[in-house]
RNA sequence: GGCGGUAUAGCCAAGUGGUAAGGCAGAGGUCUGCAAAACCUUCAUCACCGGUUCAAAUCCGGUUACCGCCUCCA
């Protein structure tokens, strides 16, 4: 039972090791937060909350720490455009962040930095490099000496050499080298600024991830994830940084996932065909949206089209029909010994290997549409028992609950008026009155009401 | 130019050497008063060419197409 995942830094596939045998340090980048966020920004929410639980549900505990990016341009130009000051911006796009991840079924992080308060450790840090030789002062702002550190370019597999003839590396005659990044930008005037021994300014992007891993993680830490793009030149940088400060591994292994698409075509700005998380939540289900995008490998490009997610849903209506006939049936059901103990540890051990194989969800969810067709034949059974009812119910709610789906079995009441259509339709086909009966199933179709005939009585739906 | 990825049935998508998972849609059937749900049956030789091998979607070489990164975009 060893979990395998790919590493960007190798480009294979690897036994998982934590440092600590049963506890496992995990950052993930996460949101600027100048906007809500799109279902692009959802993808590695919802993936490596995915991989955090099923860590834990190996017996893993799991310290998560998800960063939020609360300065850079973007955010001060939107701050600037509607009258707010940086906090107030920041403070509603990360509580919206919270809204909108928590209906995707992510759970809390453990700890969720901020840069505006991570400062102290930030600039401890650039200090830290400026002593080492690895970094510059210039002019107010300070770069890291990219060349100086030996190993870059390790992980997006390029050489200095290349990135430079790559063509368009800016010019500027603050560096030393183009391929220097900024650790500390000057001010300029007017704008939000911190004091350090450098002078007034702001973090570069990448130093605030290097600087709260190691805060809140140690200077080693297991896993570093996050999206695709992130690997050049953010986790790079961080690389530099963190190795060039600390001496010694930043992190053992690196994750990423790949790209949403829309109807084929990039997702931007300029193309104007940016989805936001909340209204395909709003109009479709949070659980659907996440039992979308987990049924593709996190590291294959997901393409996304209201199409696409219309058949989704029909197989996740599948799951959820059989998971109510499950609670359905233990009205009719014996107190007889259990007899799907074998299936049970079947289905479980295909669920974990699958999941074992670098969090290959896709056949995860094989493995419920498997316990469906499973279940779906076994309650078909005149002789159902209520020990087997309970252990099917277990079994999916741990692949539920490793997977983060919300997909549960709730008695819903009806209002009363059609309860009393359908304690009339069941006298209706009592006295084989079967017009009468047709036209309240038709009826209550049109309020989305579907009826079922079942050997057990009538069962409705929502369709 | 450098680095990397992808190409599997009408659609989505697993599968990295031993003879194509799963889902959606479709067709036929069982059940049903009729439906619905469910179940059964049915539906691909894996972009193209060549090679290695007893055996390849899976390895190697080449071709084509599409895509990403090399620009603080997840």
């Amino acid at each position: 039972m060893t979990i395998r995942l790919y590493n960007t830094l190798t480009r294979q596939k690897e036994t998982f090791e934590p440092i600590e045998p049963e506890h496992v340090r995990m950052y993930v980048c996460g949101p600027t937060v100048y906007n809500y966020i799109h279902i692009g920004n959802a993808r590695p929410a919802i993936v490596f909350d995915t991989v955090r639980r099923y860590l834990e549900y190996r017996g893993y505990q799991v310290t998560y720490v998800l960063n939020f990016t609360d300065v850079d341009d973007k955010i001060i130009r939107a701050a600037q455009e509607v009258g707010m000051d940086l906090k107030q911006l920041s403070d509603q796009y990360i509580a919206a962040y919270q809204e909108d991840v928590t209906r995707l079924g992510v759970k809390a992080a453990t700890v969720y930095p901020r840069v505006t308060e991570s400062m102290d450790g930030i600039i401890t840090f650039i200090q830290t490099l400026i002593d080492k030789g690895f970094a510059y002062e210039s002019e107010g702002d300070v770069y890291f000496r990219a060349r100086k550190f030996d190993d870059y370019g390790k992980l997006s597999h390029q050489s200095l050499d290349d990135l430079r003839s790559g063509a368009r590396v800016e010019v500027d005659e603050r560096k030393e080298d183009p391929i220097d990044f900024a650790l500390w930008k000057k001010a300029k005037p007017s704008e939000a600024y911190w004091e350090s021994p450098f002078g007034q300014g702001r973090p570069g992007w990448h130093i605030e991830c290097s600087a709260m891993a190691k805060e809140h993680l140690g200077e080693t830490i297991d896993i570093h994830a996050g999206g695709q793009d992130l690997t050049f030149p953010h986790h790079e940088n961080e690389i530099a940084q963190s190795e060039a400060c600390n001496g010694h591994p930043f992190s053992h292994y690196w994750m990423h996932n790949g790209y949403i698409n829309i109807d084929n075509e990039k997702m931007s700005k300029s193309i104007g065909n940016v989805v936001l998380a909340r209204d395909l939540i709003d109009q479709y289900s949070g659980v659907l949206l996440r039992f979308f995008m987990l049924s593709v490998h996190y590291r294959s490009p997901i393409n996304f089209s209201h199409e696409l997610i219309k058949q989704s849903e029909q197989g996740l209506k599948r799951i959820e029909n059989t998971v109510k006939s499950l609670v359905e049936r233990l009205d009719t059901a014996t107190s007889k010994e259990a007899s799907v103990t074998p299936d049970i540890a079947d289905l479980t051990v295909k669920f974990e290997r699958a999941m074992d194989d670098d969090f290959n969800t896709a056949n995860a969810i094989a493995v419920i549409f498997d316990a469906v067709k499973v279940i779906n034949t076994y309650l078909a059974k005149a002789d159902v028992r209520t020990s087997d009812l309970e252990a099917f119910s277990q079994l999916l709610n741990r692949f539920f609950a490793v997977l983060g789906l919300d997909i549960k079995a709730e008695k819903e009441l009806l209002d009363e008026e059609i309860d009393q259509l359908l304690i009339e339709r069941e006298d209706a086909r009592k006295n084989r009155d079967f017009n009468r009966a047709d036209e309240i199933r038709d009826q209550l179709k049109a309020e989305n009401i579907i009826l079922e005939d079942t050997a057990n009585g009538t069962r409705w739906r929502r369709g």
